[in-house]
DNA sequence: TATTGTTATACTCTATAACTATA
DNA sequence: TATAGTTATAGAGTATAACAATA
């Protein structure tokens, strides 16, 4: 009943994926440190670029976090003027997030230095299957992100 | 000084890869209850069996936990004669750690069950692909781990 | 004195529940 | 009453430090 051969002895996906991600992490913090950032800042910073969001409960849902978890995260980049936040006048109760001109600069710099030390971990597979893996990485993301809990 | 070509709009590897390994732990996550087994019980039957370790602390590496946190892991291993713990003659303040059979077994079906679900994962990104896939991902583990923190 | 395993403690992270202000 | 955001509290998970046994 088993569809495809398995290898007995090959590491669990999970024990593969889990580890290098805290390793992923873990490189990142030094860029994320220069720039006095946590890690939830940063994926505030990157994902509120890429879609304007109108609430700060789907921004929290959008980067996997919690909302009560993301205020104090607000707080700090809009004090530093990294974002703004402004009642929406047609619902007063709604939050506007809109990242400054600062903000948007910040997250490119940090952008650029993470991937920078990414392209550098990539390099140690080989040009020819790069794309590949990437390609299948985004695949599986995707698609675990679109059932949660399978 | 840019070696390779970036995708500005791509995501950062961490936000794939660590998302992804939460989304493979929750789908472990059923198996695991079926079978009274806790993620970090089911790291010590699976490293254990690769591996014979003499030590607690050494396991404890192996599997990326703190030397603290899978006492109580073993005590419940060893209270349900899925593994033995006892003092090595040559040096009495060392443990020495075997599974038991029923632990070998147990561990063989979970991991079946575990990798099953795996390969309904994989399933969904080409069959090409996998291949290179896999052992990219195997790379991308192996490096990360034998450089900590970069 | 150093090391293995253990226990006790403190700390961080996360989730739950209660509160406010708007609707 | 219901919802967005916020605050306060409690719980889980993790790491740190102190301890006993052995070398």
């Amino acid at each position: 009943m088993n569809a495809a051969p398995r290898d007995a002895s090959r590491l669990d996906l999970a024990a593969m994926v889990v580890p290098l991600g805290r390793a992923l992490m873990a490189a990142e913090q030094p860029v994320l440190d220069d720039h006095g950032l946590t890690m939830w800042a940063y994926a505030v910073l990157s994902h509120l670029d890429e879609t304007p969001l109108r609430t700060q409960a789907a921004l929290a849902e959008a980067i996997h976090a919690d909302k009560t978890r993301i205020i104090a995260v607000l707080d700090d980049l809009e004090s530093r003027g990294l974002l703004t936040r402004r009642p929406d006048p047609k619902d007063r109760r709604v939050r506007l997030l809109s990242l400054t001109s600062e903000g948007r600069q910040l997250r490119d710099t940090v952008r650029a230095a993470v991937q920078d030390r990414e392209e550098r971990m990539l390099g140690q597979i080989p040009a020819a299957d790069r794309e590949t893996f990437l390609r299948s990485l985004r695949t599986l993301y995707e698609v675990s992100q679109s059932r949660p809990g399978r």
